[in-house]
DNA sequence: TCAGAACAGTTACAAACGCAACCATCGCAG
DNA sequence: CTGCGATGGTTGCGTTTGTAACTGTTCTGA
């Protein structure tokens, strides 16, 4: 057994970075590996791009939600879920419906096709989650997710 | 004192899913808020985009390196990195030089300019770092490189 | 009542990205 | 040798991205 190494990002000399040492560089990094894997999944199976995905998501969690919205929920530019819901509307997944009272406001909806779409989708990602848990060990998921929770409660 | 509530992607219904829950996406949302936060100030003070942020540190680090072993360092597709290259060398920041042996490889090194804001960066990310280290806690930083820590060993 | 601020959503444009094709060079097997 | 696969690095091209500007609509306050 190693004694275990505490990474950080000094070399020993402080003129330098290790980037590999470098905790914003190491979050970035490990992130893009996992969003990596779990986007392979769904592109392969549903052919959607990461803000469909999301857009997607974010309308099978709450039934009935306005681009506004999607954009808050999912941390997403408002072209990028504009285009993503037009990109979404063109499969025939969802229907928009403006509202009756604000006529600037979209409603948006799954179809029946996109709802067993969503559903599938919904599968994949347990089964993901339970890859990570597996994958990780459940202390490295409960560490990670605790260090995020750090940062989320920190951002606004 | 509020008991530790424990976030899963669940929202009791397993035909849903929680966005907010799911650690991928809590995840890349958690990398993204801290990479923006830092690339504003490597943007601002030096003018840099992310990827010659990346490079120049690499090469910092390591003094004389070729592109391939930036691109490997960094995580960096070769292209991005061959762009950055000649951003960068452009403003004069880096030189290069063919290899006398092998001419397809090229050295790169800093200039004198260059290390005077490789050195600048350096300060700027440690004091980063402690900032994080203020704002999130010893014990979240902790946690949160080792849940990382985990990814990585798990990542060929 | 009505002018202008605010807001939902789209689009035009430029920058950034990755893939694939490419050039130049090297290494190696026959 | 020499021909051909592998390697380092660049570039062309289509796609994706964010910024800003725009359209259409509602809200607000004088």
């Amino acid at each position: 057994m190693n004694p275990p190494e505490r990474q950080t990002a000094q070399t020993g000399d402080a003129n330098r970075l290790a980037l590999e040492g470098f905790l914003p560089y190491r979050l970035a990094r490990a992130a893009e590996i996992i969003s990596r894997q779990f986007a392979t999944l769904y592109r392969e199976r549903h052919g959607l791009t990461r803000p469909e995905w999301r857009t997607l998501a974010t309308i099978g969690q709450f039934d009935r939600i306005t681009a506004t919205e999607i954009g808050a929920h999912s941390s997403m530019h408002k072209t990028k879920v504009s285009r993503a819901i037009r990109a979404l509307e063109e499969r025939n997944w969802i229907t928009r419906q403006v509202d009756d009272i604000d006529r600037r406001i979209e409603h948006i909806e799954l179809t029946r096709e996109g709802r067993t779409h969503y559903r599938d989708l919904v599968t994949l990602a347990h089964s993901y989650e339970a890859k990570l848990v597996e994958a990780l060990g459940q202390s490295g998921i409960d560490q990670l997710e605790a260090g995020i929770a750090a940062i989320e409660r920190k951002h606004t």
